[in-house]
Parts: C-alpha cells; structure tokens; sequence
DNA sequence: CTTGACTTGTGACACAGTGTCACATATAGT
DNA sequence: ACTATATGTGACACTGTGTCACAAGTCAAG
C-alpha cells in the first residue's frame, strides 16, 4: 500500500505520479520498469517517490488493485445482468477485460500486465473473486450466481467451479494478448473452451 | 541457448555451473537472482559466465527446459501406462512434479520456478505438450492419447482439451506450491476438479 | 619443438539503478 | 512569530550488469 503522504496528494499531482507510473508499467514488466523512468517522466526526485510508495512494486500493485476493483465492479453488474448465468457474465468480462486493452492510456499496462502475470499478480486480481473456501467476504459474488444451473451441491463445491473458470479464462486472456489474437477470434477460442467446459470433456456416451 | 563454450566444458565443470546456477534460481526468482551469486558459489571470474550464458536468462531457461524434457518422457511413458487415458497420465505427472518438488537438491528450484511462474516459463513448460494445432511436431503426444474417451470429435478440438487441461494443472499445481498443501490434499483438491472437468460444469439436468 | 591461429579465461571498468539520510522547506496550530 | 510536524530534495554509498583488452591455454602443421 501507498503510503499516506501519497494519499494526502493534492488530486492533481497524484495524477501525475499515477500517470507516470503506468506510462512505466506500460513499457517495461514490473522488473524491468525502473523508479528512475517514473521519476524523469514526473519530474519529481528522487526522495519523493520514496514518500509516497514503499518501493516499484507497491506503485504497480497499487494500479494494478485499482483496476482489479473495476473488474470486480463489473462482474457484479453482469451477474445481476445475466441473472446469474456465471458463464455468461464470465465471459463478458474477458471481452471487456480485452477491449480495454485496446483503449487509449490503459492499453499497454493490462498488455503488460497479462504478458508478465504470475501467481502474486493474478492473485491481485482474483481476489475479489474466490479467495478460498472459509472466506466469507465473497458472498456478494457466490449469493448473485445461479447455483441450480451448475453441476454442485453446495458451495464448496462452487469454489471449485470458480478456480476452473478463474484458470481458464486467464489462461485465454494470456494466450489472446501473447499471440495478439483479434477479438473476435479470442472470444471464439475461449467459447469454445467454456463450452467444453459446461458439456465436460468426456464423451458422455462412455 | 547457452554458448558452444559451454557445452564444450568438461563435464566436470559444467556440473559445478549447473549446481552453483540451480542453487541461486532455488533461493531467489529468476528476477532477484544475482549472476554475481552465481560466480561466487562457482568459484569462476565474472568474464566466464558471458562465455557461456547470454545472461541470467538463459541459463535460467537452460535449466528449466531440460526440467522439462524429463516432464515430457514422463508423460508419454504415462501416457503408454494407463493406455491413453490422458487424465490418468497427467495426474500422474502432477503427482510427480510434486514428489519431484520435495527431492534433495531439486526441491526448492522448482518451487521457485512454481511461484514465479509467469507466462513465458510456462511456455517452456508446455512447449512439449501444445505449441500450436498446426504444429505437428506434437503428434507423439497426441497419436498416444485414446479420442475415444473424449468429447471431441477431431485433432483441432482436442487442441482445446489440452489447453484446458493445461491451465488447470498448472494452476493446481501453483497453488498447490504456494499454499503449502501437503501432497495428498493437493492431489484431493486436483482430482476433484478434473472430475468436475470430465463430467461438465453444468448440471445434465439443465 | 616452435610457430601461429584459434579458443578460452580474467578482472578492471563504465554504467545504471536502488534506497537512505541529513538537511531544506512548507504548513498549521497556538 | 514560534514551534512542531509533515513533506521535499539530491548527493551518496552500494550492488549488480555487461564489456573489453589482454593473458593463458590448445593444438595442428611445418
């Protein structure tokens, strides 16, 4: 986290910072991007950077959380959209997870992002959606999805089904970024495979 | 690649890179890595490890691929054991990377390469399993899995299935690593989801 | 042997980036 | 205006990288 100083910015100038440090991240991994660019592109020394935020990765896992809060907020809505249809909502939001990764600014840094993602990162961003079993803080996620049409008895059994999903959709969007698929022809791999997914992949006749 | 100078060392040497490369990989992730590390537990002035390596990556590359071509005589021996049940086999090979990961010297260079697995490691991973659907340099693999027991009626389609399967796998296995699960608990939690794999996500009922 | 062509070994060096710290400056409350 | 507290600043020590000119080995042909 931030640290304070950070927060007490005048709006404008944690703007800049904030600016900065995704024109950074958009170039370069999160181990390659260096302090000293953000800090040219800001224009602020050295010092400084250090009263805001406790080291490179605290400045990228702040802007990366940021963003996970957007998703987050967006699988909310689409749950309610699709009256629960996990698929459904699911997949609207790896076209738009894609479609903001054509987008002005934002682009390179999800690119980024998805590019270099490991466990720590793609934790970030799933954790606002199943971060373990006991955890009752995602009831908001698990009470908004249709559990008559998935093949569970309870909601343990859930959490599996959102790992499934979790790992396979970051799969695609990885594979979709990597090999600079179109849109149209990511969305199409990807449901293909939620479709393989839904009917199992056993022919069900054995 | 590493350099001819390298392969061309005795094999003496080579070992003692090796060890001195695999040791520092297990303690820190490719990025935290320091080849100074690397010089000082091989005992070699700093000039010699350019004669052999391009960087840190590429050793951290070399080693991880020849982890991973013993993977792969893995899964085709597997593959051949449970006569092309290919859910059989890669249990197996989970199972086994697990074993693998708590050995004597291995232990701690896989766990790393685990949690800091990132979108192009895993491709060194993989890179025996998919490539590509038009790739047939892979037809060892698939000529060995039995179709019959999947619900794909073509090669292209069982594309998907190894994709699928893949990202799930491997993101037990991650998980696995990074929560510290003890083996039987990994593999619980692994074969309940490729149950649910094998019978659909959806109900039958729906 | 010994000469010369080629391969391999070596470590000092220039460069780039990090995190810190002592000091400077701003801000607010009294 | 004074003081306490928060914020700004950049020189500095440190760590690590990749390169390069030179040293040392190897080996085949004369």
């Amino acid at each position: 986290m931030p640290k304070a100083t950070f927060f007490n910015l005048k709006e404008e100038k944690k703007q800049i910072l904030i600016d900065a440090a995704k024109q950074e991240f958009s170039r370069n991994s999160l181990y390659d991007a260096s302090i000293s660019n953000i800090l040219k592109t800001a224009g602020i020394p050295r010092g400084s950077f250090y009263q805001y935020f406790e080291d490179k990765e605290d400045a990228f896992f702040y802007l990366l959380n940021e963003h996970a809060k957007e998703r987050h907020e967006n699988l909310i809505s689409n749950l309610k959209k699709f009256e629960g249809d996990l698929f459904k909502a699911i997949s609207e939001i790896f076209r738009s997870t894609l479609e903001h990764s054509e987008d002005t600014g934002q682009r390179d840094f999800i690119r980024n992002v998805l590019l270099n993602m490991n466990y720590k990162i793609e934790n970030t961003f799933s954790q606002y959606l199943s971060d373990d079993v006991a955890n009752e803080r995602y009831d908001d996620i698990y009470d908004l999805v249709n559990v008559e049409q998935l093949n569970v008895s309870n909601r343990k059994e859930m959490f599996h089904v959102v790992q499934i999903i979790s790992a396979v959709t970051f799969h695609n969007l990885i594979h979709s970024v990597s090999n600079n698929l179109s849109i149209s022809d990511a969305m199409r791999k990807y449901e293909t495979e939620l479709g393989l997914l839904k009917s199992g992949l056993l022919r069900s006749s054995s």
